[in-house]
DNA sequence: TCCTCCAGTTAGGCCGATCAAACACAAACG
DNA sequence: CGTTTGTGTTTGATCGGCCTAACTGGAGGA
């Protein structure tokens, strides 16, 4: 029987509480998750039915070693996700924690392994003072604006190539034709034809005309206004 | 009025399956988000209502101009999200998107500008053929097993420091002490005092005591069983 | 023309998560 | 030994998202 997120974040909190230093009760919960006691009585008589922690009415709440073991699954995915983001992404606490809250119950273990190492190696290369991470760090603090796709750029305008969300096949066949980052677009015209459209368009003094595929996996940045 | 993340998706398909080439039905709908033709006239219904799209009884769906708009971002937050996740940490495509669709609610712009600068930073690194990047690659394709924090490691254990997963202040407190990846931690042993306990374990030849706080922040790999 | 079939809608119900309000318990205090 | 105070529970209701089943509209074939 599988547990919903939701119920999730509750085995998660318990087992932060008890890692502050303090002993699980029902009001603590409403603290950390933000709810009525009335919602966590009953989130915890589920965990309690499930075998995931005790509670008897009116006493205190503990894992069991099964509840102990998911919730330490879920914390270390939470702390690994929230490290990642804050240290490697600078995201500000809040937030971090927030995308950890909602990440933490998507990701596979195998996933969480290539992220963990990820940011271990990224870490390492901060001790290391390599000069490639401050680089990255300064583009992070000077971002660009938010490009916007070539099948939603209006019509005559043009742009710079952001970048090319696409995979395998459409990437190649798109950098091997000299769609990469910097490059100028210009005149760029919707017409009808294939379904979703035909996309013509210049790019270094040559005509090119898009599908739509095409059109949506190349981000533009429009002009400084 | 903000909309909840369940109809974002709904708005966010009408605008895929547009950029697709084709008209948004019902029916795309229902495939695009495995659900029944009824939830999605019932969604459809809200959206309608708060003015995102046009809609009448029998009628195609059409993005209105804020519609258009809104959908846009979420497209393009779900776009670099999966493009981050499967290009930079390689998760698979399914996961990926899994991944994207979640933190796509859960993200503002400014977040968005950060991780999409350090995506494009680490593309264009990738296109100069980087050895530090070959090097990340490396390590998330062999990754380690995954850590236990000090507070929850068997009585008398001991293991080699993975991580620590702390912020500011504490974190350079600990890495002053000279606790960092690598360092073997033996005899691990808790007491009671502090409330959360009191941490012992050796480190170097030296005795070191912990409160719940740091013990719950070092991260320990086990040793190989 | 009428029928059939597919697309879309409506009605009614379920489930999970939540709340407010009323109630039950337990411990401390006068 | 009652009373008070705060903690925990129960009850009944709402809301969003979803489903099934029954119904309606519309377009093409017999």
């Amino acid at each position: 029987m599988s547990l919903t997120a939701r119920v999730e974040d509750y085995l998660e909190a318990v087992l932060d509480i008890e890692m502050s230093g303090e002993v699980a009760t029902v009001t603590q919960l409403t603290k950390n998750l933000g709810v009525t006691k009335a919602t966590v009585t009953a989130a915890l008589k589920k965990l309690n039915e499930s075998g995931l922690l005790e509670h008897e009415r009116y006493g205190d709440v503990i894992l069991t070693v099964e509840g102990r073991g998911k919730a330490l699954d879920i914390y270390r995915r939470h702390e690994f996700l929230a490290d990642f983001f804050m240290r490697i992404l600078g995201f500000s606490r809040e937030r971090a924690h927030n995308v950890a809250c909602v990440m933490e119950h998507e990701i596979d273990e195998n996933t969480e392994r290539r992220l963990a190492a990820f940011t271990d190696a990224l870490a390492q290369a901060e001790r290391n003072n390599e000069v490639w991470l401050k680089y990255l760090r300064d583009c992070m603090d000077s971002p660009n604006e938010l490009p916007t796709p070539l099948c939603l750029m209006g019509d005559g305008s043009s742009g710079v190539i952001a970048r090319i969300t696409a995979q395998y096949e459409l990437r190649r066949r798109l950098s091997a034709a000299g769609f990469l980052p910097g490059v100028d677009i210009s005149d760029i015209r919707k017409s009808e034809g294939l379904p979703g459209g035909v996309f013509t368009f210049s790019m270094n003094g040559m005509g090119i005309k898009f599908g739509i595929a095409e059109a949506s996996a190349v981000w533009l940045y429009q002009p400084s206004k």
